[in-house]
DNA sequence: ATGGTTGCTTAGCAA
């Protein structure tokens, strides 16, 4: 029994054009397991040699050309679950569950909503209401359980590099801000924020304008732990050499580590 | 600054 489990989210933007750097950041993290966003990849397209040859399993649910998420595991992912199984006839990717270690571990690509006020933020809000019900209707606050991914929700000011420049705008506004405190409301601790206090922490850096050079980022990749998972937490780290270089995802790895319980 | 960069798919969309 390992002493620690050690968990991680990355909006990978494309596995295929990140094949190479996502598992080179794997095979040297070694998390227990990885949470994917933004595949971009149907099922039989994904490198599942690939990762199988680094000793990881990966539960999928992709989609072609947008969306697309997956779960790469030590252990074999248990209880797989895709999409949100609300009945609603909803044809994108972005939810993935798997039992890791104990833990119910989620992968999830909140959706971006483009501009407040369109059709897409609409269904962002309504997205945001579905997760929060689907969480209520299949797990309990008490269970070991990591909602991770790309929420595309700046939750604070602190989180945002320039926060009088981007109020109001897509990933800060009022109604984002309720609909993640909402989905919190569950019973659910941002593991990384408790840990770390300080500004400055971004996890997303837009291509354009080398925002990365001059850490204009956000933090918006997160992992939201159940409260007896989120106390044993040991450390949380996002990390910024990922990020770094040519053929870089606009996010980095958010990396956690829980004690392990006994 | 309705700009700018990247990826998928091939001119336009999404982020």
């Amino acid at each position: 029994m390992p002493l620690a489990m050690k968990l991680a989210t990355w909006n990978v933007n494309s596995i295929r054009a990140r094949q190479e750097r996502a598992l080179a950041w794997l095979g040297a993290a070694r998390p227990d397991a990885l949470c994917l966003q933004e595949t971009k990849v149907g099922d039989a397209d994904f490198p599942v040699e690939e990762f199988r040859a680094l000793g990881y399993h990966v539960a999928l649910h992709g989609q072609r050309t947008y969306n697309g998420v997956a779960i790469a595991s030590l252990e074999e992912p248990r209880d797989v679950v895709r999409g949100l199984d609300d009945g609603d006839d909803d044809p994108q990717a972005r939810l993935i569950a798997a039992t890791v270690g104990g833990v119910r571990v989620i992968s999830a690509y909140c959706p971006n909503g483009q501009a407040p006020g369109t059709d897409k933020f609409a269904y962002k809000l309504r997205w945001f209401e579905r997760l929060s019900a689907y969480l209520t209707r299949r797990h309990r606050p008490d269970e070991p359980l990591a909602l991770c991914g790309d929420f595309n929700v700046a939750p604070e000011p602190i989180d945002v590099h320039d926060p009088q420049a981007w109020e109001g705008q897509t990933m800060c506004t009022l109604d984002e801000r309720a609909a993640w405190r909402r989905l919190c409301g569950f019973g659910l601790v941002d593991v990384y924020r408790a840990r770390h206090p300080e500004p400055g922490r971004y996890s997303w850096w837009d291509y354009r304008q080398l925002a990365f050079p001059f850490n204009k980022g956000l933090r918006i990749d997160h992992v939201l732990a159940t409260e007896g998972l989120a106390s044993r937490c040991i450390a949380a780290e996002i990390d910024r050499e990922a990020r770094k270089g040519k053929q870089a995802s606009d996010h980095a790895p958010v990396v956690v580590e829980f004690a392990t319980a006994h």
